[in-house]
DNA sequence: ACCTGTGGCTGATCAC
DNA sequence: GTGATCAGCCAC
């Protein structure tokens, strides 16, 4: 790996020590840093901790700093108790100060350290975990206080593997088992403990079944037990709320959350369940073993292999998602200021503030408050043309904001060490470095690495606008975010003007790119070569892909046919999670006929799904909607009884459970009755209470649902004397 | 205690 | 019925 990418100071750090694989806060004036040594060994070095404070205006112990920004003097408090003293007086005297409450991040970023320097991810040891859980009979979900755990499951990365199963017949097995877990983990001596839903299943089990017998889990480095706080973590639009877990000396790693961030990006998972996620990544386990509640019971029962083998393949498909996953943040450690466990749980705005903050410390400069929140307009959208259109090219604007931030060298105003364009530069060549050295790599592991690195360049590189309107960035700056988008639609209205004068026929348009029928005879070479010459230096536009056919339907919102013959569709009234399986199934095909140019297959289609559901031949499952709770089910009533919002099917569903729901979990109901008309939060029911004995789906309530959605796509049918 | 942004579509509920 | 509002999901 070519060095030279991990020398920026100000990206990596003022410090090159290697080898530190986590951060601990020990006593009131010391922090542990625990550094692998190349022989695999762990030292634990013991350092001063001096938590700082930025403040305005000066103060007993406070040093000027440079500059005339809003913070403009520094406190170093001698250890932790002095420094929540100090915050303490600045909270009771009302003025503005900034800090961080994280030990690890006070130690890294005045010490200019980070994590992983000098290791390969291939160097860390993960640990995997999976406990499995018998419910009783007659419940619906286990339930700690009532069911025993019943196996678990371990894994590391060396290919380490261990299945401990709790005899059913033996009342101190569970706690001889849950014993000898925290004895292999303290011998395997992990940096890492990696499992799927962790965070809200595994370990509040865990420690439940513990608390019962009276038991420690003493699982952090040293033998320290896990400690425990309610915290919540934010994804895209979802907010998820955890029981966040420390182990000392250790990250905790959910792949359950790492599935959710790799799907803001993709999009394109269809649940985050462990199988779902590992099918989708290409590494389930082979002659996967797959039981469902009922099966677990006998096979624990009937302590068959089979048990032992489902468990042991959970371990080793966490520990593959994991090592697919996981990479980016890996790097991530190396350059921000924070243990790896908070890397993957901190937004990248978030991160990049970090970035300032550590290197306008090092140089003794103020730093500014952040402003107060603006709202500003984003990107260009709009639809031109409808229907079935054969024949479409796309172009976009490579990296538009990047580019536009860089053309125009857009900075933020109050960045008078000029920092956000420094780092900026740097990281889009690091980024064309490691691409290009990826693609020329010869060994799999090599390139992997590589594109690990790029992705994650690629990953902070795009965040930087983001930073510019984050209201709780110290150097965010509305009037350059509001800059950098009208020159970004001035882009986009540059290139649909250019296209329709060479004679194309423009379709969609959103952000930085754009859906076009294509004169006649022309190439992507040409069309490039001619836009170019219209466009702002800096600003590259990509004439990538060509597909047989498009059907648009609204802004967002259109499926493609690609030349291989796949159909790709996007848009939340197209594709939505929240959309019932069999509609979304109706949807697919519907697109497939149409773009395929059978509309009259496509109206046929509809009277198909009709009888089969009227048939009772589509599964409940393809009838339940999926959604996520946004809020706790506490906050959804306190809005209902200020009626700041409408009840709603899931939350009812949830309040009703003898399960405890938190926001971020998901509901799967569906709605019973036999009128077309019911009040959905009152007819829903859910899907693990459906009997098929006792069939209670309302079935003229779907049977509306398919017409409405056909009823859309009606007008893109041809006329019905048309088809006969 | 936590937090990148704006734009757009749809379904459900509720007040009118 | 209609329109306003909110929540949820998605594109970029």
């Amino acid at each position: 790996m070519a060095n030279e990418f991990f020398q920026n100071e100000v990206l990596f750090g003022a410090d090159a020590t290697e080898g530190i694989v986590s951060v601990e806060r020990v006593g009131d004036e010391d922090v542990d840093v625990f550094i692998r040594k190349p022989d695999g060994s762990i030292i634990i070095e013991k350092h001063p901790l001096e938590p700082v404070l930025w403040i305005s205006g000066g103060g007993p112990g406070s040093k000027a700093l440079k500059g005339d920004l809003g913070l403009n003097h520094l406190v170093r408090a001698k250890g932790w108790n002095e420094f929540l003293d100090i915050q303490k007086a600045m909270k009771a005297s009302r003025r503005d100060y900034f800090t961080w409450n994280d030990p690890a991040t006070q130690y890294l970023v005045t010490s200019g350290r980070t994590l992983f320097k000098g290791l390969e991810f291939a160097d860390l040891r993960r640990l995997q975990i999976d406990i499995e859980t018998n419910t009783t009979e007659g419940f619906d979900f286990p339930n700690a206080s009532r069911d025993a755990i019943a196996a678990i499951a371990l894994s590391d990365s060396s290919g380490w593997e261990e299945f401990l199963l709790v005899a059913a017949d033996d009342p101190n097995s569970e706690k001889a088992v849950l014993d000898e877990v925290s004895r292999l983990i303290l011998s395997r001596d992990p940096d890492v403990i990696e499992g799927h839903n962790l965070f809200k299943f595994d370990l509040p089990y865990l420690a439940a079944r513990a608390k019962i017998h009276k038991l420690k889990l003493g699982w952090g480095r040293g033998g320290v037990p896990l400690s425990s706080r309610a915290s919540r973590v934010q994804i895209a639009e979802r907010t998820i709320q955890y029981e966040r877990f420390t182990a000392r000396g250790r990250h905790i790693v959910d792949t359950f959350l790492l599935a959710q961030h790799y799907d803001v990006a993709t999009r394109e998972l269809d649940g985050y369940g462990l199988k779902a996620v590992a099918a989708h990544l290409g590494v389930s386990e082979p002659d996967r073993v797959l039981l469902d509640g009922d099966s677990i019971a006998k096979a624990y029962r009937d302590k068959e292999g089979d048990f032992k083998t489902y468990a042991l393949q959970d371990v080793r498909e966490t520990r593959s998602v994991s090592a697919a996953l996981s990479q980016s943040y890996f790097i991530q450690a190396r350059i921000f200021p924070l243990n790896y466990q908070d890397v993957i749980l901190r937004g990248n705005a978030t991160k990049i503030d970090s970035l300032f903050l550590r290197e306008y410390l090092r140089q003794g400069h103020s730093i500014p408050l952040p402003p107060p929140a603006e709202s500003f307009e984003g990107g260009l959208t709009d639809i031109f043309e409808t229907g079935v259109l054969p024949e479409v090219w796309h172009c976009d604007a490579s990296s538009l904001y990047p580019s536009i931030l860089l053309a125009y060298e857009i900075t933020p105003s109050r960045d008078d060490l000029g920092i956000f364009s420094g780092l900026l530069a740097e990281l889009r060549t690091f980024r064309l470095r490691a691409k290009g050295e990826a693609r020329q790599a010869v060994d799999a592991s090599t390139k992997s690495r590589l594109d690990a690195l790029q992705n994650t360049f690629k990953i902070l590189i795009n965040s930087f606008y983001g930073y510019l309107g984050f209201a709780q960035g110290h150097f965010a700056d509305f009037d350059a975010a509001r800059d950098v988008a009208a020159r970004g639609r001035q882009v986009l209205g540059e290139m649909v003007d250019w296209l329709r004068q060479a004679g194309a026929k423009v379709i969609e348009i959103d952000t930085d790119g754009v859906y076009f029928q294509p004169p006649p005879g022309t190439t992507p070479e040409k069309l490039n070569e001619g836009m170019a010459k219209v466009l702002p230096q800096g600003i590259d536009v990509d004439f990538g892909r060509k597909y047989q056919a498009m059907f648009s339907y609204k802004a967002k919102n259109y499926a493609l046919l690609e030349e291989d013959g796949r159909v790709v569709i996007k848009g939340a009234a197209l594709k939505s999670r929240g959309m019932e399986p069999f509609l979304r199934d109706y949807l697919r095909t519907m697109l497939r006929e149409l773009l395929e140019g059978r509309p009259d297959s496509a109206v046929s289609l509809e009277e198909k799904f009709r009888r089969r559901l009227e048939t009772r031949q589509i599964p409940i499952s393809q009838l339940a909607r999926t959604e996520t709770l946004q809020d706790s089910p506490a906050a959804y009533l306190k809005k209902i009884s200020t009626s700041s919002r409408n009840r709603s099917a899931a939350f009812e569903i949830a309040i009703k459970s003898t399960r405890d729901y938190s926001a971020g979990d998901q509901i799967r109901y569906y709605i019973t009755g036999d009128r077309k008309k019911v009040t959905a939060y009152e007819a829903a029911k859910p899907l693990h209470e459906h009997d098929p004995r006792q069939p209670d789906e309302n079935l003229p309530y779907y049977s509306a649902k398919l017409s409405e959605l056909a009823g859309k796509f009606a007008a893109f049918f041809p006329p019905k004397d048309e088809l006969f």
